[in-house]
DNA sequence: TATAGTAGTTACCCCTAAGTAAGTAGTTAC
DNA sequence: GTAACTACTTACTTAGGGGTAACTACTATA
């Protein structure tokens, strides 16, 4: 295998972990959201008006797990509930910078004409 | 609604628009693979060893239909097909770099551990 | 004559991502 | 007492993304 192929190879296997973490419909705009400050669960299904609480309270999790957002909880009262992005949340900007980018390109290019 | 949330909702709205063209399994690694070069679809096969030809084949046609690949026949003894990037899809580089250079810190930091 | 390489297509199935609708639980305001 | 706010959960359903296997069609080579 030349060497070319071997980082053809690698940049393939380290794509597969990032996609894992931002495949799905609705984790980059929850991600996207959170760019903007931390937020409660009422405020970001304000941001994206066409997800549900299912969906919302289920992919929260799973960048919890993956360790991209944190949920602090506050009692308050009424109880609210904070959610904001770890540093391994905030290191994915620059990446969501060249998407959103790139994404006003494509617009441009394709879908607007 | 403030300035912020206002850019808040371009963001959301462009990514949506980008996310269209890059989601499902296989259509970031196909383009992975062409930025190494112009390559035959069974160049690309070998490249994603776990791609089926039907999976290849559809999703080739999507990125052909988004304007982000070519696809060029030769007829040559036997006939072969070239899969090229266009100028849009060379545009994505500076996103895919950003998308893989997290993915190497994401690894690092969750997958690794 | 049959195996291998070129580049796909077609038919069928299955699982899960996602949608819908309703319910829960506690507090506050009218 | 009932509606509205907080933040969800649960049950049920469906569409389609993706997997598997076999088949097509043509040429070259052993």
């Amino acid at each position: 295998m030349s060497q070319k192929e071997k980082v053809c190879q690698q940049k393939l296997m380290v794509s597969r972990d990032a996609l894992e973490v931002i495949q799905g419909k609705w984790r980059l705009p929850i991600i996207i959201s959170l760019t903007f400050g931390n937020k409660r669960f009422g405020e970001i299904q304000r941001d994206i008006v066409e997800i549900s609480p299912k969906m919302l309270s289920q992919e929260l999790k799973a960048l919890e797990e993956n360790k991209i957002v944190t949920r602090t909880l506050f009692d308050s009262m009424p109880v609210t509930v904070e959610y904001a992005l770890t540093p391994l949340g905030h290191s994915m900007k620059k990446m969501l910078d060249e998407l959103i980018s790139w994404g006003a390109h494509f617009r441009k290019e394709v879908v607007g004409k």
